[in-house]
Parts: structure tokens; C-alpha cells; sequence
RNA sequence: CGGGGCGUGGCGCAGUCUGGUAGCGCACCUGUUUUGGGUACAGGGGGUCGUGAGUUCGAAUCUCGCCGCCCCGACCA
């Protein structure tokens, strides 16, 4: 993309209704517009890296055997009336109504609806396990919307729910979604730890969160430090394996770590004096499993192979994809802006081009940009006649990962500059090397 | 919902207390200049001061209502 094509209304000044980082910089680096409170419309490049979390959840759930599908945003209220939860819910459900005054909502969440077209078509215990999820917009009215998308009333999220015939195989799915949400994280650069949490209103005791631990973050944590030294990494995994999955469970949930709704100071005393931490923490997904509570009620109940209706065992899975922006900005970030992990960065590397207008350095830019499509990736080239301290600063508050700079001094002795957001090293190579470096990297 | 604050060109703000017809910085347009970390100079465009009613010769400024937004708390992913 080149930046005078593009619309990238980035803020020299940070508007006054935002107070921590992640907002700041998100409105700063023309991500996204406040449209009312809690409400956010998603400009280009904010859009992009929502783009980018979405694809990762979609590929890990796949990859786990659950099945992608999409469920509206409205819904009717007879489900939920049904559930026992339209009344439960409170004023945090959107209510709305039609214009033949039936009574309508904005889904807040999607159990009663998942059970609904379980029910309708499944019928045998030959048609479990099941899993299904979608990724779709959810709105909750929350009292007091605060930092910016973090806690906004609209919200993008992944939700799935998963239909077992035993509460055996309903727990090797708990445990197959808290493998593929470790690997989703990882993957956006974030290390998320699940702690014991509470249920909520979803209800479910056997649940956990996952959190990233940042200063802002809205949750008070307290955790063994050595969970902190765990890491995916780039292990197999076989999804169907149970003993694999409830091994992985296990060596990442054994050690003490948890929200302050379920801290245990006695639990915590045990663990040495010197791993002791409490911290904050930002939650970023749950996982739940809650048996037959929504589908005895509603009725979606199977025949099992010795004849008998019996309900199915349900859990249900969510990870707050809109909110994964604000928490990845919240643990990377410095004073002069977003440093983007390589994994969902919008644009793999920057151009900057110092002295646009330049014959030699517009020849140069034009070559490695097509030199860095040609390797399938996507450069954001500074096209625009400013000067290169306008040019440094925006790229470094939009926060890709690695930048190439070019100008007519280095072009006299053949080299281009490739600098690293993050450590803000920088190296003189040849425009070809400094190419097969950023490929090499994303590769 | 309780407490606090704010609403003035796109953004950040001053002006409000003490009423006299709107100003600064950035951004934007034109020209010159400058060119390796947000250049400098000159010229220019853009605001019914959130909204409605009232007080007054006169309201951004005073009074009342309404709307919106932010912060703290309770609530929540």
C-alpha cells in the first residue's frame, strides 16, 4: 500500500477523552472513531489488525475440529424467555423492539440460540462431539463504556459451544479450547494465562480466564511466577489425543494463578515468598464448561445407544477479539507509539522514502516494494512529500514491526537502513539482503 | 445509578468569574524556502461557541430545561 493512496488520518495531538495507552494511540494511529459511548467504527488500519486477530481464531479453531458458522445479531426474546434468562440478564441486555411490537434484543451472547438449532437437528449421540463457534459483533450495555475498545458496549467476539454426550468428553473439549486459545495468543505475541475464575452470569463452575498482565488491565491477579515461564511454543499437537490436551491443561493451569473473584490467601501462602506476585491483569477470553444447564431447560437432549434421551453436556468458549487490540497495544507499546507483534501487524514492514521526488530514491523505494510483494508480503510505503521526521514519526506511532529506510546518501554507498521497532537497532544492508531479511523473518 | 468535570473551526485549548458580537497552537489551501527525526517565512479558507427557552439595548459569557462526552464508584469480557 502506498500512504497516498491510503486513509490513515493519523492525530499529532491525543484527543482529551482518552486516558490510557492503548486508547490513546488507537485513535492517534487512525485505527478507529468513536461513534458513541462504547461504540467504535473501525478505520482502515484498525480494521486490518482486527482483521488479522480474526484470522488467527478462525485457523486455531479449525485446526482444533471446531466448526465456523455465523448467528445473527438480533434476536428474539422467545428464546430467551425460554431459558429463564430474558428476565436473569438485566440492563445489560439491549432490548428493542419491532415494528409489530415483538419484543426484540441485540445478543449479548448466543447460548439459547446455539442450543435452538442444535436442537432442531441433532438427534443421536452418533452426531456428537460437536463444536461450533462463529465470530460475530455482540453488545452488552455496559453502565460506563471506558477505554476505548477495551471495554466498549459493541464488541467483537468469538464464541463457540460444544455438545458432548458425557461430561467426560465435554471436559477433553474444555481442554482442546484452552490448547487452541494458548496457541491463538501466542500466536498475536500475547501471553495469556488461565487462572481459576468465577462463572458469571454464563454460569459453570469449571472455568477459566485468560489474562494478559498489564498495569491497566481491570482484573486484580495473583499468580505462582513460574507460569509466567511457560510457553507454547511450537510443539504437536494432536487435538484428539485426551491425554495429550489434559496433560497440556495441566502443566498450564497446576501452578497458583488467579483473579482476585476466587484468590485464596492461605493457597497463596504455600507458594515460596520469592514467586509470589500480584499484578493486574487484562482478561482476553473464558472457557466454560456448565453441563446440562441450557440444555435441560431447552431441551436439547440426544438418544444414546442404549435409547434414553439425556441432555447433552454443553461448555461454551469466548475470546474477545475486538478487545485483543486494546490488550496487545496495552503490553506493546512505548512513548512514541505501537510496537505490533509480528503476528498481527497491519503491514509487515514500512518504506520510508527521505527525499520523495528523488529520482534515485523513488527508483529504489518503487524496487524493494515490489521486491516485498513479490515475496507475499505487505509493505506500507511513505510516499507522501514530507519530511523524514514527519515520515519516522508516523511510522513509529502506526508500529510496524520493521522499517526500511532509504534516502540518497545511503543509495550513494548502495545500502538501505532496516530498523526494528521494538529495539530500535538499526543495520545498513544492501536493498536486496535487507528484502530477504524482512522475507526470512515473516517466513 | 451516586459523586465530579467538560461541550468554543478537523485536533488540543484560551476567552465565561467581571455580558459589548471570537482568539491561539497544530492540521488544511497557495507561494517561497528547507531536506536523514514532526523546517522557516508570507498569504489564505474554515466556527449560528452542544441544544432549546428565558433575562438584557446587547449573551460563548447570566438563569432554567434537555442532549452528548469524560473521570471516580458500584457492575462487567
Amino acid at each position: 500500500m502506498r500512504l497516498s493512496r491510503y486513509f490513515l488520518p493519523v492525530l499529532k495531538e491525543t484527543p482529551s477523552e482518552a486516558q490510557i495507552a492503548s486508547h490513546r494511540l488507537m485513535l492517534r494511529a487512525g485505527m478507529i472513531q468513536q461513534a458513541s459511548a462504547g461504540i467504535y467504527s473501525w478505520l482502515p488500519l484498525g480494521y486490518k489488525v482486527l482483521r488479522r486477530i480474526e484470522q488467527i481464531v478462525h485457523e486455531e479453531q479449525i485446526r482444533a475440529g471446531h466448526i465456523p458458522m455465523l448467528m445473527p445479531t438480533v434476536q428474539s426474546a422467545e428464546l430467551w424467555r425460554e431459558s429463564g434468562r430474558y428476565d436473569d440478564y438485566g440492563e445489560e441486555m439491549l432490548r428493542i423492539s419491532d415494528r409489530h411490537g415483538r419484543d426484540m434484543l441485540y445478543g449479548p451472547t448466543n447460548e439459547e440460540l446455539i442450543t435452538d438449532i442444535f436442537r432442531s437437528h441433532v438427534r443421536s449421540y452418533r452426531d456428537l462431539p460437536l463444536t461450533l463457534y462463529h465470530i460475530q459483533w455482540k453488545f452488552r450495555d455496559e453502565i460506563r463504556p471506558r477505554f476505548g475498545v477495551m471495554r466498549g458496549r459493541e464488541f467483537l467476539m468469538k464464541d463457540g459451544y460444544n455438545f458432548d454426550l458425557t461430561k467426560e468428553d465435554a471436559l477433553h473439549a474444555y481442554n482442546r479450547h484452552l490448547v487452541s486459545y494458548l496457541r491463538s495468543y501466542e500466536r498475536m505475541g500475547l501471553q495469556a494465562i488461565p487462572m481459576r475464575a468465577d462463572g458469571g452470569p454464563i454460569g459453570g463452575d469449571y472455568t477459566h480466564e485468560f489474562l494478559v498482565l498489564a498495569d491497566t488491565g481491570e482484573s486484580e491477579v495473583f499468580y505462582d511466577s513460574a507460569v509466567t515461564d511457560l510457553s507454547f511454543g511450537d510443539r504437536a499437537i494432536d487435538y484428539d489425543d485426551v491425554e495429550q490436551c489434559q496433560g497440556i491443561l495441566e502443566e498450564f493451569t497446576s501452578r497458583y494463578a488467579r483473579t482476585d473473584e476466587t484468590h485464596d490467601e492461605t493457597l497463596f501462602a504455600d507458594i515460596p515468598e520469592d514467586r509470589r506476585r500480584s499484578a493486574r491483569g487484562i482478561e482476553v477470553g473464558q472457557i466454560f464448561y456448565f453441563g446440562t444447564k441450557y440444555s435441560e431447560p431447552l431441551g436439547a437432549t440426544v438418544q444414546g445407544p442404549d435409547g434414553q434421551s439425556t441432555p447433552v453436556h454443553m461448555g461454551s468458549h469466548g475470546i474477545g477479539v475486538s478487545r485483543l487490540l486494546g490488550a496487545i497495544i496495552e503490553a506493546n507499546h512505548d512513548d512514541k507509539g505501537i510496537i505490533w507483534p509480528e503476528g498481527v501487524t497491519p503491514f509487515q514492514c514500512g518504506i520510508v522514502n527521505l527525499k520523495q521526488g528523488d529520482a534515485q530514491a523513488d527508483a529504489a523505494c518503487e524496487d524493494l516494494y515490489a521486491a516485498l510483494t513479490g515475496r507475499g508480503l505487505e509493505p506500507l510505503y511513505d510516499d507522501r512529500d514530507e519530511r523524514a521526521g514527519a515520515k519516522f514519526a508516523s511510522m513509529d506511532l502506526i508500529g510496524l514491526p520493521w522499517r526500511i529506510t532509504v534516502g540518497p546518501r545511503g543509495l550513494k554507498a548502495g545500502v538501505v537502513e532496516l530498523t526494528s521497532r521494538r529495539t530500535g537497532v538499526s543495520e545498513e544492508l544492501s536493498p536486496e539482503v535487507a528484502v530477504a531479511r524482512v522475507a526470512e523473518i515473516y517466513a
